[in-house]
DNA sequence: TCATTTCTGTAGTGATCGCTAATGAAATGA
DNA sequence: TCATTTCATTAGCGATCACTACAGAAATGA
């Protein structure tokens, strides 16, 4: 594994959690193509040899970044999500809390997820991750399916409407953020998006 | 202007019109950081000094075409909601054309005034196209203001937030259908969407 | 102590970026 | 005809792209 220490041979002399984070924060804010490896390891405070080391190499490296936010500041999402009993009550706090995140003045605004990708010119990174957002779009209709199934939603509830509506609401709040909009016109717009619920 | 016919010297070989409308495909579907002048050129049919000649710089061009696409591929937006007798007819019609404009196989997905400049390193060229769009919602919630004033809309109906959602919704849109959602998934978006209204 | 292993810093690689100097070709007006 | 004007072509500018060969430095096990 890439993150497994060493026992031998000269040891890492730099923090490859915090040079992690750096590169996060780069890439969320510049997106995946116009962070140059430069700006990386400047901002990281190491050599290209030492990135090309520790990561194999800037797609890697973003790979890492995509799993470190989807376990991080992306997490919100799939925490609402399961920890909700309803799946209305879950996509009414996931959007709540996108709001919050996507405004955040202590980083980038908008999701790494739905930004960093856009006009990439390698079709592996960029559809690697709108794999994950049309993976995200499916979990949810099957969440809202389930929930109806259940009894829990109306009957007259259509789980792939509801998750195509909630994901352009989504990824269209991310965008508002990115062009200024505040948490509160964002919480706005959420509260708004939930009264199409049935 | 560069739009005059040149009355002596030798004449320009190419349609620039046409050139023109080349260069806005390959923008709208690459965005303007990740379409190269050689890109530009190659589509176009001409030679670098042609491009600088009768565009100016890369970025003059992609002032063009942003132009360009207002005036055509955009313009729906516009007539519909200057078309419309109320704003909720304007926006409802503009959502719906939104959804069949943003999946037409005949031209890249999503819009260009949305797309092509994320992630762009060009402070004055995201600067100037997210100007646009903010203009856009500030526009759109003047309308629904002067509705509401005239007694078009319920007095209860926020202007503001209205806007606001409908800029969500139009942005997260144009993304889901970048990510290959179908034209009846975004009508029944922009549908679902309306619902929102007093 | 010393060979082995792994990391770091210097200094690049070839490719591509946006852009242009210089020259010749094709039109005009006189 | 012929000077003037404008465009097209070739070729290449310096800067930056992602990436790496190489050598020295710092740890290990024996």
């Amino acid at each position: 594994m890439a993150t497994t220490t060493a026992k031998r041979g000269r040891p890492r002399s730099f923090d490859r959690e915090a040079a992690l984070e750096q590169a996060l924060r780069l890439f969320w804010e510049r997106g995946y193509e116009a962070t140059s490896v430069a700006d990386l390891t400047t901002a990281m405070g190491i050599r290209p040899p030492s990135l090309y080391a520790a990561f194999g190499d800037k797609g890697a490296l973003f790979g890492e970044v995509v799993d470190r936010y989807r376990e991080s500041h992306g997490a919100y999402a799939t925490r609402a999500l399961a920890e909700e009993p309803t799946a209305r009550a879950g996509v009414a706090r996931m959007l709540r809390e996108a709001a919050a995140m996507a405004t955040d003045p202590d980083h980038p605004w908008g999701c790494l997820l739905i930004s960093s990708t856009v006009n990439c010119t390698s079709p592996e990174v960029t559809g690697a991750v709108r794999e994950l957002r049309n993976a995200n779009v499916r979990a949810l209709e099957s969440l809202i399916r389930a929930d109806v199934a259940a009894g829990h939603e109306p009957a007259g509830t259509d789980p792939a409407a509801l998750a195509q509506f909630t994901a352009a609401v989504v990824q269209g709040m991310s965008q508002r953020a990115r062009d200024g909009a505040t948490r509160a016109e964002l919480e706005r717009v959420a509260a708004d998006a939930m009264r199409i619920w049935p």
